[in-house]
DNA sequence: AAATATGTACGATATATTTCGTAGATCAAA
DNA sequence: TTTGATCTACGAAATATATCGTACATATTT
């Protein structure tokens, strides 16, 4: 199963991660505060990220309802995954170097990865 | 400036990054290792991206050479800005402990990585 | 009930990206 | 110098993605 949404997909995704469930009208109301596009283009999107199994919807009443089918998490590794292969030569430290270097970690980031590398540490 | 290079694009500059200055050929010979596409193909890819200046060349001779105008480097920090704000809310932590929970590092990796975040504990 | 607002369905078009065929230039070998 | 290999240029088609208009159904208001 490759699962891979398009740049529009993730941003309907992301609306939906973040409120649950919606209707178009929601949805296309958030993305019109940063984008600008119409009412039917979002409606459109949303129908084909239906039928490709990315949302599901309860269609019993006028307004439908899509929830997501994918995961927040499961975007994030496909994401990932991606670019680790095409421009990071495969090497996970090396993305997370070079994450951590561009952005300034606060000190709880910072002891937070630290803590979790902990975890691995023990595993040898 | 925004750069933002294709798929293709991406696999084309792997090997260029990889090799340092390249004919369409041996950028052809090194894709069809993995993929398969026609040499006109890549030359048109090659020939745009010239275009759209992602690559220079030089015309000299009758086989072109060319080489990268954007790093590594700026590529990965490109494709990592729009998966943070595209799946990572935002949030660089997020990434890398996504990023590090599925890959197993080795413990060489960990230690890389810890001690490149001691560098940034002294600063507060 | 008529008018207005809001919704879905869906074909058509626009745009971006990728793939390929053909033509013609240049070079090396027979 | 003819043949064959290798190259660039470039238009055209194939795909993928995104945008929109129109038709029509269903609510809601007057």
């Amino acid at each position: 199963m490759d699962i891979k949404p398009t740049e529009s997909e993730l941003e309907i995704l992301q609306v939906i991660w973040k409120k649950g469930q919606c209707s178009v009208r929601e949805v296309h109301d958030e993305l019109t505060k940063s984008k600008d596009a119409g009412y039917t283009t979002t409606l459109k999107l949303m129908q084909i990220m239906f039928e490709k199994g990315l949302l599901e919807r309860d269609a019993s009443s006028k307004t439908h309802l899509y929830k997501a089918l994918i995961t927040r998490e499961q975007a994030q590794q496909g994401a990932l995954d991606k670019i680790i292969n095409t421009v990071f030569k495969g090497s996970t430290s090396d993305l997370v170097i070079q994450a951590l270097g561009q952005h300034r970690a606060s000190k709880d980031e910072i002891d937070a990865i630290k803590s979790f590398l902990d975890q691995f540490e023990g595993k040898d």
